[in-house]
DNA sequence: GCCTTCTTGTGAAAGCCATCACATATTCTA
DNA sequence: TAGAATATGTGATGGCTTTCACAAGAAGGC
């Protein structure tokens, strides 16, 4: 039964899935029953299976699921059948280190468009692409038709920059900046900040 | 009520509500109510309470909580109070920005010792400290009592990384590597991975 | 001092999520 | 070919999480 409402925290782990499928294929697998999957992704089979069935019926009674099938089908559900253009604000040292990260074009996303607000920089070229004047956004974002962008700005300049990014139609924001910044409906957000994510251990140690 | 078994979920929101609670403070707060706070975080009022709750009474009715006392609470229980001495292990453009990354003293953690397995990296002089080589881990953790590591390598390299970690005492682990790694019971992992992340917001796109 | 307004902490209810357990189908072995 | 083993998809169950709603306490105005 493929659309119902699927519950976000099931979207949420549908790039696990895809990921360990991934690695399955280079290993050589053709088949992956949902307890293996699940043992190398510390899930029970059962969750596997009721997460794959909200998009439908994937596996075959006995064997498994087909890997390289499986995988193509949940790219095909998270849209990322295709690449994606992205634009990355802030090219400090985190900046830098997202420009010249290889992996993201075979998860479907490309870096094309790079921001900063720093004179020194702009002009510069990193990882092939030139860093534009932040105050270019509006015109470029919209050429380019970006709907996704990477925050990698300091805290300061956090939200004045996400509500630009906004304006100019962008949809998905994947912010670094340490803050919880506000979007309106239909956007969506993911918040990466290494320090939350330490202190979230810390409470059992 | 200080001590039942926290729910993991509560703990997870627990260092949101630290961090929002010190911007607050740096806006010159001294009470906040729970209705602004879940403003603030996208969060009901009623769930914070709740979630509170759990540690003790901190509000006072009628007034809400005193900011600055509330702050340093959450600070014990997250048992962030003192700072945490922290292993980078691979330093890359990521590790680089890590070490760099002047945010962690103020949350807690302090980047005392690096790795790499580049001869050509080892002994260089990176935010001040001196790049080790990966086979002096087990001796330089130990020396230093490390018990939280930032692990950003390779994920070719992640699995075994982890594993020297853990024999080290290592018990809480902070996975930039796009990879899922398998720990012992008592072990704390927490992943980044930013395509995991863009690729969850794709779906709805 | 009194009344209004505000806010917390919490039992109860509602809603959401994970697990269980099994009918069903396929594969493997001999 | 038959029987054992394997594995999916799913209704039912149980547990966990969030929200609701209110008693009780505190603050502010006059």
């Amino acid at each position: 039964m493929p659309v119902d409402k699927v519950p976000d925290i099931v979207v949420g782990r549908l790039p696990l899935y895809l990921r360990t499928l991934n690695y399955l294929l280079e290993e050589g697998y053709e088949m992956v029953s949902s307890h293996e999957l699940g043992r190398r992704l510390g899930i029970s089979p059962a969750q596997i299976r009721k997460d794959l069935s909200h998009f439908g019926e994937f596996g075959k009674q006995g064997a498994g699921y087909d890997v390289k099938y499986l995988s193509t089908q949940l790219k095909h559900i998270l849209h990322v059948d295709g690449v994606w253009p992205v634009a990355l604000v802030g090219c400090g040292a985190l900046g830098h280190a997202l420009a010249n990260y290889n992996g993201f074009v075979t998860k479907g996303f490309e870096i094309v468009l790079i921001f900063d607000n720093d004179p020194a920089k702009i002009g510069q070229v990193v990882a092939g692409k030139v860093i534009h004047d932040v105050a270019d956004m509006p015109r470029l974002i919209c050429e380019y038709g970006i709907r996704i962008a990477i925050v990698a700005v300091p805290s300061s300049a956090a939200q004045a920059t996400v509500d630009v990014l906004v304006r100019c139609q962008v949809r998905a924001i994947l912010n670094y900046a340490p803050i919880n910044i506000s979007v309106p409906p239909g956007v969506q957000v993911q918040n990466i900040d290494p320090s939350v994510h330490l202190q979230r251990m810390t409470y059992y140690l």
